[in-house]
DNA sequence: TTTTGAGTTGTTCGA
DNA sequence: GTCGAACAACTCAAA
């Protein structure tokens, strides 16, 4: 008989260094054994989106791999995290249960059920923080609550204490040598089979811990030069892409800010740049603690009177927003590299949620319920902001005359039309004067490129200058609503 | 408590 | 061609 195991259950941890839980699992010499448990009960319509499943799939093999090459099973299985886990515990005599917080409100009400479900076997559970740079009870605003505000926010957290050293890989790892019955990961058919969609994404990333350190160690290398003038063009893409690591913490954000701060010591003329990098990391930290303190954020709009709203009735411009043939190059170029690559490039994300929300009025969940099934990097408290702050009802939003220009943007931030050729080949030959306004082009530039609108490429599904003075009525009307004081 | 200044990412129009 | 103002009103943070 093995003396009693430690578990980790792991979620949007799946890593090994710097992670608390299994450092702390390991701490005393007991044996560990890994659980990731595929639950689809308790996130309800939340649970895991298709291009999320293609990623997980990847990323729990590269984490299985690693374990066990410190002899640490991963176990998996699926069900409601509870009664999976209280099972398992029982099963391997489990001493305790280790897990790193979760931001997410149904995942904090799974915890608080494990805890129920293991207490009445007398198992310990031991939850360890949540995946943010600063402490929640350290940095606060006003009335003791989330800041509402990003820039004070930001400013609030740089002044306070610096993020905590990140913990090494722990050393000594024994792992659980007793049995404990898994499902493969085939079990959980996580990969799409018929159609087969993922090939796209296959050709685009490589999940998992170690290849989510060498595209950080490679931003750096390569694209933290230049990242504030660079980083809002889509083409060639000079961001970071390690949206989905984060999310499914095969690096920690304090990792990566510890990387960025050395480099940014290392090499004091790109501090500007790396400022502007960690401030990205900053806005995933403001989302995270609007979640927190707003659990419905992914449903319901943060200003009340938007529940009034005119939205469009009649949705028929979903579809052809979801398929990339609205007749706008560079809303059709995002839609595309999404479907097609589960990622899109954060300037172009802004322009296709200004367009289903302001030029289509269509209600921006229905925008984010897309993005959560399509988006590798799908996460409930970054979508939800971001939809909320495009659609101008969030915290700290976007005032209401912001409404993008498609052609406007495509010129300004693709100007050579690289995005579009990349993206929709069907434009491929057309100038760059014309590329983002096909509409505008004329007849011969058209013909010469083997372009014909509505046939070879759709037209322009609606006027975005009369759209966008219906948005602009729209949110007058909201206005109008306003109760006198 | 009151007051004041500011607030990720825009576009258009007219001087 | 460039530049600044206008486009609402409101809420939040901080003095």
């Amino acid at each position: 008989m093995s003396p009693s195991p430690n578990i980790v259950w792991f979620r949007q941890d799946l890593r090994l260094a710097d992670n608390p839980a299994l450092t702390a699992a390991a701490g005393g010499g007991a044996p560990v054994l890994g659980v990731y448990i595929l639950d689809d009960e308790t996130p309800g319509r939340w649970r895991l989106g298709g291009a999320s499943r293609w990623w997980l799939h990847h990323s729990l093999t590269a984490l299985g791999r690693s374990l066990e090459r410190h002899g640490v099973p991963l176990v998996v299985r699926s069900g409601r995290s509870a009664l999976v886990l209280a099972r398992l515990a029982a099963e391997v005599g489990a001493a305790a249960v280790f897990w790193n917080g979760h931001l997410e409100p149904h995942w904090r009400q799974a915890e608080r059920e494990v805890e129920q479900a293991l207490a009445a076997q007398g198992i310990a559970g031991r939850a360890f923080g949540l995946p943010l740079l600063f402490d929640p009870t350290h940095v606060v605003g006003r009335g003791g609550g989330a800041f509402k505000v990003f820039a004070p926010f930001w400013r609030a957290c740089l002044a306070a204490a610096p993020p905590p050293a990140q913990l090494p890989p722990p050393e000594r790892l024994q792992g659980f040598t007793g049995f404990a019955d898994s499902s493969t990961l085939a079990d959980l058919r996580l990969l799409p089979t018929v159609p087969d969609w993922a090939a796209g994404l296959r050709a685009a990333w490589a999940p998992g811990e170690t290849e989510a350190h060498a595209r950080l160690v490679a931003f750096l290398d390569h694209d933290l030069a230049g990242y504030a003038a660079l980083r809002d063009r889509p083409e060639p893409c000079a961001t970071s892409r390690l949206s989905p690591a984060l999310h499914f913490g095969e690096i920690s954000a304090r990792q990566v800010w510890h990387a960025t701060a050395m480099r940014m010591a290392l090499e004091p003329h790109h501090a500007a740049d790396g400022h502007t990098f960690l401030r990205e990391l900053g806005w995933r930290e403001f989302f995270a603690r609007v979640l927190l303190e707003h659990p419905d954020v992914a449903e319901a709009p943060m200003q009340p009177r938007f529940a009034e709203f005119p939205w469009a009735r009649a949705s028929s411009g979903l579809q052809a927003w979801q398929q990339g043939r609205t007749g706008f190059p560079i809303v059709d170029a995002g839609m595309r590299q999404l479907w097609q690559t589960g990622w899109m490039h954060n300037r172009v994300r802004m322009i296709v949620a200004s367009f289903l929300t302001k030029d289509l009025l269509i209600p921006w969940q229905d925008g984010e319920a897309w993005f959560w099934d399509t988006l590798v990097d799908a996460d409930m408290a970054n979508n939800a902001g971001g939809w909320q702050w495009v659609a101008g009802c969030g915290t700290d939003a976007a005032p209401f005359f912001r409404i993008f220009s498609p052609a406007r943007q495509g010129e300004r931030f693709d100007p050579q039309g690289d995005y579009i050729r990349r993206w929709v080949p069907e434009l491929k030959l057309l100038p760059a004067r014309w590329i983002h306004r096909p509409w505008d082009s004329p007849p011969r530039d058209l013909d010469a490129a083997g372009v014909r609108l509505g046939t070879t490429y759709p037209g322009p599904i609606l006027d975005h200058e009369s759209a966008r003075k219906r948005a602009l009525a729209a949110f007058a009307s909201l206005r109008s609503l306003q109760p006198p004081k």
